[in-house]
DNA sequence: CCTCAAACTTGCGTGCACGCAAGTTTGCGC
DNA sequence: GCGCAAACTTGCGTGCACGCAAGTTTGAGG
């Protein structure tokens, strides 16, 4: 639905993505990050590891991605879907938070890899920005706002899931590092200020 | 005004800190970042490369850290100036845009060789991360709001500020990167759209 | 003044990111 | 079908970031 009509060099692309990405978060599942080099990632998906470098620049973005792949275009897509009576503010809180209430069984042990080393932490939470071109993109077409505007309103929520993220993950002074609390809860705090900013379009 | 009372430990790494920030920059415009190894950084401020890198992470992290120097507490303080009476978006917007609107004739060929490469461009834009923290506490102090919502409110006009630097960075099609248009004027167009969730605290 | 633990520096080793300059594949236009 | 330019892959080389495990410095308490 995304690639309508894609040549064969695009749909290869995205495949040796997708091969790069889930190698990698299977390899870091069975044998931890520690244990994992970028020469075993490409070997597992099949290409050379000059042109794993090509497709992501760190080991942990690729390791990453086995796990938030698609969400930028899923936020931007449940934006789009909201009826254009709904308050902007609404539209997009719901969107994000309802793409983050998805403990989705599979993603389960991805998460507690993640949560449990700090370099990957840090990955995810950068991995969202990610979905500011989409909403913008989203959020521009729905409010009719001037590109600039669009752009900022959806840097801001960004980063307002980066900080919802950041506390969610923030290791306690015990040490452990499981995430506390709801996420869902903790976006929507987060979010909250920003209801003025994206009505008032 | 900031290091009140500190350690000789204290002044002396700050001294480490701005002796390289200071190499790095000075380096870079006399014989460019392509002919810039870090061993050099590390040589003209007399410490080991490895302890370069306790201090940076990136060789454009501190070449641009020669030009962005304390301008954290720089806004944060502006901020904490402005009269209890401004609306707070105000106070942040005019603090922002104020410590922006800088030429200052020393930083002048500074920015022309961020503007000319890439890699300096993105470690600038990025570079404004770091006012986030300390503009939260001002944003905090200030309104009372409550933990989450000032570094929400903090992050997002850090990422307003990095659309607007982007804008004003951005390559036109004539391959040439000269800061066109009024920088002050783009930041205040990317800073409008948050005024709302600023005031709205 | 002396001691000692915590903080900081440094050398070493390893894995990594990425520019560059070939090869190889794709798919458009004839 | 054919040829060719653009896109993608790959090997190589270089510089770099950072963990680790010594040394070295700092400064608080006795």
């Amino acid at each position: 639905m995304t690639t309508e009509r894609a040549g064969l060099r695009e749909r290869k692309k995205q495949a040796t993505r997708e091969a790069l990405r889930e190698a990698a978060l299977r390899l870091a599942l069975e044998r931890g990050p520690e244990n994992l080099r970028v020469d075993d990632i490409a070997e597992a998906a099949g290409v050379s590891p000059r042109t794993y470098n090509n497709y992501f620049s760190s080991r942990e973005q690729a390791i990453v991605a086995g796990i938030t792949a698609q969400r930028e275009s899923r936020v931007a897509g449940a934006v789009a879907a909201r009826s254009a009576q709904t308050p902007l503010s609404d539209a997009v809180i719901d969107a994000v938070v309802g793409q983050h209430t998805e403990p989705a069984e599979s993603e389960r042990d991805g998460m507690l890899l993640i949560a449990t080393n700090p370099a990957l932490r840090a990955a995810y939470t950068d991995a969202v920005t990610s979905i500011e071109q989409p909403l913008a993109d989203a959020i521009g077409e729905r409010s009719g706002a001037d590109a600039m505007t669009a752009r900022v309103l959806a840097a801001s929520v960004a980063a307002a899931v980066r900080v919802a993220l950041r506390e969610w993950l923030q290791p306690t002074d015990s040490g452990l590092v499981v995430p506390a609390g709801s996420l869902p809860d903790l976006l929507l705090s987060a979010l909250a200020p920003l209801r003025a900013a994206l009505d008032a379009v």
